[in-house]
DNA sequence: ATCCGGCATTGACATATGTCAACGGGCCCG
DNA sequence: CGGGCCCGTTGACATATGTCAATGCCGGAT
């Protein structure tokens, strides 16, 4: 797949080329993908990965470059392969709530109607694969465990959004803050990233927007957790989680 | 409704064979399904119909009466095809966020893990469609159209979540009492009942608790809304919206 | 028709969190 | 090296909503 000075899709193709970190001949991009056990494309395999790296495209991000936004039609669906991107929807004043931090392996866009209900954002530099709608589709006729994947992660994410409509109707600040901190540190293990101290790409602000707080109080509150000796702040937005039974304790039950 | 004592699956059976709303022959009863076009049934046709009838069962539920509990054996997949029934999450210490109430055609149950993510209790008299899970996927495994269906039906309930959590995380009191009556009225009329005025068959509780408010604000600002106008309340928890433009007004953009 | 019990409403008061404002520190850019 | 800017923190104060408690009401059961 290597080809001449193109998209930053064809630069990503030919780096992956390059390092040839796998020995197998004819290595598709996707094949040599080192997040692929993390995402949906795990699901397939061999001959079909490559028919998947022929309809895929890489996109890269600088923070606070936004992916697309809510209302616009939905021709993309999207996986997460580096970095950090923050789903979020706005109100007509500008209140906004981040629904969804999204990190390497996370999918994206998936949506019932034509238009995207969300709009997404770069957090931290990131880099994503872009996948057309009606391609993956197709591949999805193909590969009918494909989608059966997609539905395990569409019914996975319902779950996760009710623990957040829990958190968001019933937590405290300080219950919400713990819960988030527990959650980030599992994340970030899942994907081999260090779990404690656990990394915040995003801002307060983006943090709060998260949790249904200003950036006023999640601010207290983490001095609060900071004083009580729950937590310890570090440099380069690091978190270290120094009593995380006490933290889980915080958390009220999840 | 003569009959002999049974299981109430097979009363309603038998119900539904006499009743022959169809000219059909061999109706089967999702064949005679009235709900069927609501709901991720009516993926299916004909003989494909008649093979889900044989996997289904039906359930009926007194109102208070629990579906199943979270943390329990995922074991079933369920169709609302009448009355309403609540879906939960409870902290340890008993603080509850309703997550959806469900309706005639609304689907219930998917779960990505062996066990429920959450409880399900009816709020009002309920008959549900019961399928057993493994059935159902091997149902999907033949009729892959029905495993599409049940895809966009997890993605609209995830665009569902996410509205949700903007109204949990961002909306004042009074904004979520009218996003409530709004969306409620609207799903009404979607089942072909009564959109204005619009029942609400559940308690001040449970509004409460799927709006992260009290009884008592939601009480409060119910006759707030009523002072100025904008609702009246009648006989049989009916709620009759008034001036629907204010109540969008208010509802905050959505 | 009457009684009872759950549900809704209302009031007085408490408080968690929001708002507004000031300040400090790190970092990039000139 | 200095200046500005964004971000985080902290403080004083405001307020929406929660808490606790009393009362009222409707609807089902006797």
């Amino acid at each position: 797949m290597q080809q001449s000075n193109q998209s930053p899709f064809d630069v990503r193709n030919r780096r992956l080329m390059e390092a040839k970190s796998r020995p197998e001949p004819s290595t598709s991009p996707c094949a040599a993908c080192n997040v692929r056990h993390l995402t949906v494309c795990d699901a397939l395999e061999g001959a079909e990965l490559q028919q998947l790296a022929e309809i895929v495209q890489n996109v890269e991000l600088e923070p606070g470059q936004p992916l697309f936004d809510e209302g616009e039609r939905a021709d993309f669906v999207f996986n997460v392969t580096a970095g950090c991107v923050k789903v979020y929807k706005l109100l007509p004043d500008g209140r906004r709530q981040v629904t969804g931090f999204l990190f390497a392996g996370d999918f994206l866009g998936l949506a019932n109607q034509d238009f995207y209900a969300f709009s997404a954002e770069a957090v931290s530099p990131a880099t994503l694969c872009r996948f057309q709608r009606g391609k993956l589709e197709a591949a999805m006729e193909r590969f009918p465990q494909l989608e059966k994947r997609l539905l395990g992660v569409a019914s996975h994410e319902l779950a996760v959004a009710q623990e957040q409509m829990l958190l968001l109707g019933r937590k405290t600040a300080k219950e919400r803050l713990a819960s988030f901190l527990i959650k980030l540190s599992e994340s970030a293990e899942r994907r081999g990233q260090s779990k404690n101290p656990v990394r915040l790409p995003m801002t307060r602000a983006d943090i709060g927007d998260y949790l249904g707080l200003t950036t006023e109080t999640v601010s207290r509150v983490m001095t609060q957790l900071k004083g009580q000796g729950t937590i310890a702040l570090m440099p380069n937005g690091q978190v270290e989680l120094s009593d995380l039974e006490k933290l889980e304790d915080l958390a009220g039950g999840y």
